[in-house]
DNA sequence: CGTGCTGTTGAGGACGATCAATGACGGTGG
DNA sequence: CCACCGTCATTGATCGTCCTCAACAGCACG
């Protein structure tokens, strides 16, 4: 009863890219006991946390930040449905490393306890799909590292707005909307809030984003990949390498 | 026979800090048939490399890295003997992401075919290993984003230098100095050439780094901590844990 | 109708990039 | 042994991107 319609569809689509089998995707469901809503700007796991439980985020956006000394905090990435919050918490209890996640839309997140875990990894397929999961995490980050590297601000933005996209879409979310604030693409971009504005502005100008709304909407995905410099293929979805691969080939012509 | 003294200490150290048994390391050695000398400057895996293999940092240091459209460089990371070079290739085939290996030093590799990695993977406490590895590679890279994100360029290069003294010492390499030239610095913190310099003499008027060397030798790591508000604790490695975190410590009295 | 959060705009200054030239070192070949 | 060369380190000067401070506008909330 707990596999059902909505819910289970980006974590079985997201599953699914990772090489799990169907069997494995309603076995994952069924492991899920308790199931959480939690409010836009609440906080689905605090820095302090220690619970002996996996998180999944089912519906909505979050994102993992880490606090600096001076109070600045620093977005490392951002969650989509199906990707798990604190996967690494599980496998590597004895990490110390202070991070927290924060619903950035109203959030439902699947709770699992870490003995159930242990039961869905005697399953082979399962866990190597959790591995890649791990793994497609890493590079991500690499990904982002590479862009935070070089280049303008405008570069950097556009390649965070891509990258997001991208992933909703992977998931089978194709709005244009971005669910988070100019403060949230300051602070995973390394930006201060100011220029940010500027930054969205300027893709405002160049038709990228909607000058209608408020809200961060993209209108010409193409060329904002091409802006990024933005090679989708990394995410290794084959639904949407392909879209993303011909995406940047059609703006080389 | 191959299970021989030196070059398996720090593949050995790296692979019980990840939680393998005694039998596994040993295993893991018996499956490197084959190893390769790469000398300093010479790539271990090209950028377009597809052998079916894996190959495993012996002794030496390495750096990935990303090449963009304007022939620019970006490092993402470093190896350290006992680190996978390309772990990733292996469990996700299908992602194209172009990555180059070079060596920085004069190295040794191990080279694991692919069947015998699967043959390794039959060891449950093995695997989970190095799905361990994986999230310690992520963890390491979320780290780095999120030292990137903000603060000077002092304290950016300060924390690449920590991160990889820490991961040096994780291993056993328990040396000064570290094997890259001002060149790769930049190109890992996403600097240029000419502020690296004058940020690294910087760091040698703070005594900080060795004056009387060309090179990067750390003499106050302390210090470095301090400035770089480095807790090497995310690195998870016991035995290090404790020293890098009760530098901390020391330095906030 | 205030209060708070996000978005927007302006002006000045700092940090780091870029361009350009020189110095130091190691290797190579004559 | 020395001249030559390539790579890396170093220095100076100028320029641009982005940060900071500050103020205000729009919108949602109670």
């Amino acid at each position: 009863m707990f596999a059902d319609c909505w819910s289970g569809s980006s974590l079985g689509l997201k599953l699914k890219g990772l090489g799990a089998q169907a069997d494995d995707v309603d076995i994952f469901l069924r492991a899920v006991k308790r199931r959480v809503s939690v409010p836009a700007h609440d906080n689905v796991i605090g820095e302090a946390d220690t619970a002996a439980q996996v998180r999944v985020l089912l519906a909505g956006t979050t994102c993992s930040y880490q606090r600096k000394e001076d109070g600045t905090r620093s977005i490392v990435s951002f969650q989509h449905p199906g990707d798990f919050c604190d996967l690494h918490r599980y496998i590597m209890p004895d990490v110390k490393s202070v991070i927290g996640v924060q619903a950035l839309t109203d959030c439902t997140v699947a709770v699992i306890g870490y003995r159930d875990m242990d039961k869905l990894l005697s399953r082979p397929t399962l866990a190597s799909a959790l591995w890649r999961a791990s793994m497609l995490e890493a590079l991500i980050y690499r990904e982002r590292l590479s862009s935070m590297g070089g280049g303008t601000a405008l570069k950097r933005v556009a390649h965070l707005l891509c990258e997001q996209l991208a992933r909703q879409e992977a998931v089978g979310i194709h709005a244009p909307h971005l669910p988070f604030s100019q403060i949230d693409v300051a602070d995973a971009a390394g930006l201060s809030i100011v220029h940010v504005n500027r930054t969205i502005q300027t893709l405002r100008g160049l038709n990228v984003l909607s000058k209608a709304s408020r809200a961060i909407e993209v209108v010409d995905r193409k060329q904002l990949a091409k802006i990024a410099e933005f090679d989708g293929r990394y995410l290794s979805m084959p639904a949407l390498a392909l879209k993303w691969a011909v995406q940047i080939e059609d703006t080389r012509n």
